[in-house]
RNA sequence: GCCGAUGUGGCGGAACUGGUAGACGCGCUGGAUUCAAAAUCCAGUUUCUUCGGAAGUGUGGGUUCGAUUCCCACCGUCGGUACCA
């Protein structure tokens, strides 16, 4: 019998599911081990052949891990609040949990479908009011807690209230709000309730303020920053405004230290940590008051990095948005600044990035004080500076800074060296530290490291300043106006949030009659008849963003069914944390860092036992699509005539203009290779598809195939080149499928998708078959294994440990390949060398090796039997090819016995008969042996 | 601009600590089997060559007995980021 993919597969995946194959229990003997997937959005379009990549490596790990006799987690669960399925639920009136339940069982039904070794019976999903439950529990511990820098931890409110009841806040070190005034107990306690609930929101790790937020209009929603590209919405493309807007946030600047240092105990990526450091954006420096010259009482703060610069700070820069720019501006210049702040925040994102290198701003009038020198300088704004960076307001210093500089040179101010090593400050800055001061009063002469001490302990002492950390992070931004989210777990009652009572969760997402704005411009929950807490106070109307259900979920898997409490003790004591984490990087500063931040708020209550959740991570790498383009020429206006031409055509046409259009990859033949053309058949096709060419004319080459232009690009329902692996696996099975998506290249490397080679991973999988079987006769016998034969195995089981170990999946399907050759060959049939062999590829090939491990007379599933062990001694060879170079370059091979020492090869090499030749007249100057590896005879 | 990744045959890729460059697979060429096809099997396949060899891992240098691997400079491609004081 050949091999009958589509059969067995079924017959397995059913087996599987009734035996419960797959199902994991919390108690074990065995060590454990947590391999997770991220968390994939169940999108209308289903899955494509690029989405599987991630889940079929971490697949064959998990499943070589429970071979090596671990105990193993390997949830799947969908992250299913989303925007599409809101879109989708505006256009047709369809409720979106009905769609996305829809949505999952196809996902649920394609993952089925390539033999994943998932515990579906710990599925979560995030929408499910049994789930979002605890999403929203989690938020109200937020609420309930603030973060104490001296403990360097979250701490209850609770706390926070005593303490202010009875020593108010001064000397409390807690992140809070920039401007909390210091106040005494007396103070405290004078206030009533009200007062005191806004004070303690200044406090709290989430907490509801008016913020500067990322407008989408189009979308009526908030973005978060990494939602918004290039100043449009990453989904949709929609632009995106500034607007205030009162917007819960989360304190996740308090930890913004403890996730930079985090980074440095996780086995992730470089390139992700990095991407994480620079989003965080740790910045050391001081914060320094200026002085108004006509009013000493007004102070300007400003953050720098190098204060060591200060002496040479010849004017003061301001956020064309900053506070005081109104007040300061004087009669004479207010026209002048006025207008450029209208031309200011007219600019869109993009206008402001195109035009970077060039210099704006204006003159308020105003002056201020240097501190150190008491010498007045002028006060600018220009749109450099950002308003929601530092204090929006910074020191110029021409000397140090090239933006400074440019901004000196085209207003025609002072540009001050301050440091004897600046260099070719006529042509630009130079922002060395070297040297000795100039120019600096009290910092004349020492270096910088001497310096910058020094003037932060002067500031310190006249309380003009001190030494501060700046971050780029931002708290994060926590509502949406949209439908399609958890709830907020709170109500309003004199204009200030209150939880809702944790025995009411979870609070349950209304019904609404529409999933757009009410007429007053409020949340699609304002729409939700009576629904009002308590019958009386208003609920909070916005929903939680994406990123909320996703922070935790992990947690969710090791205990799903819990209603006491989100992972019970025993559960999350046993599993701890993740051992291997697989997803995209296009999440690095998203999803990775906000899970990362829930985390360690999570652990500092003691709920978990691990400050990073996620011990190892590795990406897998995106899979492109190939586009296909035909060529239309361009017409003109008027012109109704459609040509398009063969792309080994377009000589003939010097003078047209051609478009691109993309055409289904279904109608193209040799679809993904340079030579990829539209048959007859295939215009046929694409006029089918796109009635309003069916006029057009088709110039095509003399084969009457019409070329197209193939382009690498993203696997995208716009360019008409998604892959379904549905249609892959039905033709191929899903094995197969699994092993040519590892054979593709390294899991982490972007690569094309291009079939065109699959037939090789399939022709492989009839050979392996063929070991066991001659057509329907199975010929495994008992015979003893010869030496090559043993050979042959040990060096597969010690190449696939190996590079499983190490991710290293497309080198094992070709070791595989290799010994599946080697026993072909051989025309080894024995059970002694297959069975090991079988177990060896479970979990690649999930199917066929349990149906010939069934074969070979096992009851139990090849998925629970052991790896291989490897007996190295059947690696050992009697004889080393050595490669004999001269002068490095080989010229013979030469078998030595493999016990020859160094100096047995050193003295056997210059006599081999093959290399006689290249020594004739040439002095042997050296020979370097390293022995089992090569010999080099040195020659001059 | 900055940060990161990456560059090897016609193609996907291999070479893990510097030690026979091109494993494995696709494609291609020739052959066997077959009425024919599919499937399968065998041989060949980096380039140039005066058939002795010579060159060759983006380019140019360097270290070394020996470099795809290490160092320096540069170029291309991809990803991230964007005036962060």
């Amino acid at each position: 019998m050949d091999y009958q993919a589509r059969d067995i597969e079924q017959k397995w995946r059913q087996r599987w599911e009734t035996e419960g194959t797959y199902h994991v229990s919390n108690e074990s003997d065995r060590p454990k081990y947590y391999v997770l997937d991220m968390f994939p959005y169940p999108s209308g379009a289903g899955l494509h052949v690029g989405h599987p990549l991630g889940y079929i490596a971490s697949d064959i790990y998990a499943r070589y891990k429970r071979l090596q006799g671990f105990n193993v987690l390997h949830p799947m669960g969908y992250d299913s609040f989303g925007l599409p399925a809101e879109q989708y639920a505006i256009q047709t009136g369809i409720h979106p949990a009905i769609a996305t339940s829809e949505n999952i069982d196809r996902y649920r039904q394609q993952l089925e479908n390539l033999g994943f070794s998932f515990d579906w019976s710990r599925e979560v999903r995030t929408s499910s009011p049994e789930y979002y439950r605890w999403t929203q529990w989690i938020f109200q511990q937020l609420f309930k807690h603030y973060f104490d820098k001296d403990a360097g931890c979250a701490k209850p409110i609770t706390e926070l209230v005593e303490r202010l009841a009875s020593k108010g806040n001064a000397g409390l070190n807690a992140d809070c709000e920039e401007e909390t005034p210091i106040i005494s107990a007396e103070d405290w306690n004078a206030m009533n309730e009200r007062e005191q609930q806004l004070f303690l929101l200044k406090y709290r790790l989430t907490f509801p303020e008016e913020s500067y937020v990322n407008w989408c209009p189009a979308m009526g929603t908030v973005l978060s920053n990494d939602e918004v590209k290039d100043g449009v919405s990453e989904r949709g493309g929609y632009p995106v405004e500034r607007k205030l807007m009162a917007q819960w946030s989360m304190r996740i600047t308090a930890y913004a230290d403890r996730l930079l240092d985090g980074l440095d105990d996780i086995d992730w990526p470089y390139s992700l940590k990095e991407q994480q450091r620079n989003w965080i954006g740790r910045s050391v420096g001081a914060s320094v008051k200026f002085s108004l010259a006509e009013d000493e009482a007004t102070k300007i703060e400003v953050f720098t990095t190098r204060v060591d610069t200060i002496y040479g700070a010849s004017f003061m820069v301001l956020a064309p948005e900053h506070d005081l720019v109104d007040q300061i501006t004087t009669d004479a210049e207010r026209a002048n600044v006025d207008e450029y702040r209208t031309w200011a925040a007219s600019r869109s994102e993009v206008e402001r990035m195109a035009e970077v290198k060039k210099v704006t701003g204006a003159f308020t009038g105003a002056y201020c004080i240097n501190p150190f020198n008491e010498q007045p300088i002028p006060i600018y704004i220009a749109d450099y500076v950002l308003a929601g960076y530092g204090t929006g307001a910074v020191m110029a210093v021409p000397s140090g800074d090239q933006r400074d500089w440019s901004f000196a040179t085209h207003f025609d101010l002072p540009i001050v060296p301050i440091l004897d090593a600046q260099q070719n400050l006529e042509t630009e800055a130079d922002a060395t530290k070297e040297g000795k001061y100039i120019n600096s009063g009290m910092i004349n002469g020492l270096s910088y490291e001497e310096a910058t001490p020094k003037l932060i302990a002067w500031l310190e002492e006249q309380g003009i300043g001190k030494g501060k950390v700046q971050y780029r992070l931002r708290n994060a931004v926590f509502s949406r106006q949209r439908y399609w989210g958890e709830p907020v777990p709170a109500y309003w009652k004199d204009d200030v949030p209150y939880l809702v009572a944790e025995d009411e969760l979870p609070l349950v997402l209304p019904d609404v009659d529409k999933y757009l704005p009410t007429e007053t411009g409020e949340p699609p929950l304002g729409r939700a008849e009576n629904w009002k807490y308590q019958g009386k106070y208003d609920y909070e109307l916005s929903t939680m963003p994406g990123w909320a259900g996703s922070s935790w979920y992990w947690y969710r898997y090791m205990d799903p069914h819990n209603s006491e409490a989100f992972v019970g003790k025993e559960a999350v004591d046993y599993w701890q944390g993740v051992d291997l984490y697989v997803g995209g990087s296009e999440h690095a500063v998203g999803h990775l860092l906000y899970s990362r931040f829930w985390n360690h708020f999570l652990s500092d209550l003691g709920l978990v036992p691990q400050k990073e959740y996620a011990a190892k991570l590795i990406n897998q790498g995106m899979i492109q699509g190939v586009i296909e383009y035909i060529y239309l020429i361009k017409a003109d206006e008027g012109d109704s005539s459609r040509v398009f031409v063969s792309a080994d055509k377009l000589g003939d046409y010097p003078d047209a203009e051609f478009a691109q259009i993309p055409v289904h990859v279904d109608f193209v033949s040799e679809y993904g290779r340079d030579e990829s053309y539209l048959n007859a058949e295939g215009i046929k096709q694409f006029i089918e598809w796109r009635p309003d060419y069916s006029a057009a004319t088709f110039v095509t080459n003399d084969a009457g195939h019409l070329v197209t232009k193939s382009e690498v690009g993203k696997m995208s329902k716009r360019y008409f080149n998604v892959v379904n692996p549905d249609d892959v696996v039905a033709k191929y099975g899903a094995d197969c499928f699994r092993m040519f998506e590892m054979f593709l290249g390294p899991v982490e490397q972007a690569k094309p998708w291009n079939t065109n080679s699959i037939s090789g991973t399939s022709r492989f999988l009839n050979s392996f078959w063929r070991l066991f079987y001659n057509r329907d006769e199975w010929v495994v016998n008992e015979d003893q294994p010869t030496k090559e034969e043993l050979k042959s195995l040990h060096t597969a089981i010690k190449k696939v440990t190996e590079d499983v170990e190490r991710f290293s999946f497309n080198t094992c399907v070709s070791a595989f390949m290799v010994a599946t050759n080697e026993l072909g060959k051989a025309k080894c049939h024995k059970r002694a060398i297959l069975e090991p062999l079988l177990v060896l590829m479970a979990p690649f090939a999930v199917h066929m090796c349990e149906e010939l491990w069934e074969k070979l007379g096992h009851t139990t599933s090849v998925h629970h039997a052991a790896w291989p062990a490897l007996e190295e001694k059947w690696l050992i060879e009697e004889n080393i090819t050595y490669p004999v170079a001269i002068n490095g370059k080989t010229r013979a091979t030469v078998d030595f016995p493999a016990d020859s020492t160094k100096a047995d090869l050193e003295a056997a090499a210059p006599g081999l008969e093959d290399i006689q030749k290249y020594l004739e007249g040439k002095t042997i100057r050296k020979i370097i042996v390293v022995p089992g590896r090569m010999i080099n005879i040195v020659v001059g």
